[in-house]
DNA sequence: ACTAGGTGAGAACAGCGTTAACATCGGATA
DNA sequence: TATCCGATGTTAACGCTGTTCTCACCTAGT
């Protein structure tokens, strides 16, 4: 019955408009595509006045921004849980892969915004890159970790970190590209073939697809 | 003095508005954001009617694909001509990674929407799909021919190409990723320190991480 | 009790994507 | 060569959008 932020209704502030926002952002880029996304049309969804939503940002853009912001925020927490846990380096290393690529899955609408600059400017907003730089700075800490052990080429860790980071959002932009091609008719599939055998691969054997990539890396 | 397609200044029909338009939003691209881009202002820019691209795009989101395909149809090109070289497979699947890493700064605009689902849906558009088919066969040409060398870890030819698309593809990502980080103002960098070493490996060490890459199918 | 500031409402503006109806051209056909 | 048709460009119009400005309301701290 605690109505701190859910369902005040009727009340003439909303309680908690900035997170309804972002959640009904959310629920539009998990369905429809950023360019239809409209403040005016998520104000009138949540029931407030259709330029309310500045308060809360100042733009369109910053709106694309905060929900990175998010993104990253959630990711960060995510990986932190999992780097409490006493693990081995190449465990560690395994777990942070899955963390990362079943993130990309479960809160795609947020992690495509991570690497779309077409939709806000990434250095305009200090916190988004104070939040990816936390994420990174886990990623770092488990190849830190592995390189006491020597598990790693020999590379500085920042290198190491770059190369992992890159591969792992690689697959994780071929997996978001599926969706798009399996809207294609099948009549039109023939020369495509290939691409959704190799897709089909990183997708469906995702320890495989993590292992081959920790080889680029291992020693 | 031949004014085919260019200029044919004061005449009803302009030539080629079409090949125009993809050069002007190309433009537009390189300079501002997608976001930003307006079918009404570039028909403004040519010297055209406001509506006269839809003669052209279904939509604004077909230009974007169209760019998309134009972008294909280039690196697929590039591409061919690479493989027409007599090379070892080493050096050939070098050369490739190289052109596509060319590709992916130099068409930066076009590449960013290779993989940028919001601002269209890859399955409405065959040729887009036929386009980016293409590519993804020359790299899985490159990689059948150093299996017959026996110089690939022991694994389908879709799924190697698979990881390795990934892993260029993430490279190219990061280094885009850059740029947005370069517009941060200084004394907000700190806590960003390790990311921007780690891109900075990705962009001056292009062959290291070429090399770092081919490790993870190599055999 | 009062005030200041954060939050929401409402009106207004220019610009946009898109459609429909009309104009003009160039090339194929007869 | 004359004619016609489809491709291409124009114009007017629609509703919606992002954004700004002014005003209303509500809450917290003095």
């Amino acid at each position: 019955m605690t109505q701190t932020s859910e369902d005040s209704s009727g009340s003439y502030h909303h309680g908690d408009l900035r997170l309804a926002i972002l959640k009904a952002a959310c629920e539009h880029l998990r369905r429809e595509n950023a360019e239809s996304l409209s403040l005016r049309a998520l104000a009138r969804g949540i029931g407030v006045s259709p330029t309310a939503p500045y308060r809360h940002f100042d733009s369109k853009n910053a709106l694309f921004a905060g929900i990175a912001t998010w993104g990253f925020q959630i990711l960060s927490g995510q990986m932190q849980v999992l780097l409490s846990e006493e693990t081995s380096p190449m465990e560690s290393f395994m777990n942070l892969g899955r963390c990362y690529l079943d993130f990309s899955r479960e809160h795609a609408e947020k992690y495509q915004l991570f690497f779309d600059s077409s939709l806000f400017v990434f250095g305009d907003y200090p916190r988004l890159q104070e939040a990816s730089g936390l994420c990174f700075g886990h990623l770092l800490g488990v190849i830190q970790l592995g390189k006491r052990y020597r598990l790693f080429v020999d590379r500085e860790e920042e290198e190491i970190a770059a190369i992992v980071w890159a591969g792992l959002h690689g697959v994780a932009s071929l997996l978001k590209l599926q969706h798009g091609r399996e809207m294609t008719p099948a009549h039109q599939q023939l020369p495509d073939r290939p691409v959704a055998k190799a897709i089909r691969f990183l997708a469906e054997e995702q320890d495989q697809t993590l292992n081959l990539l920790l080889r680029s890396v291992l020693k």
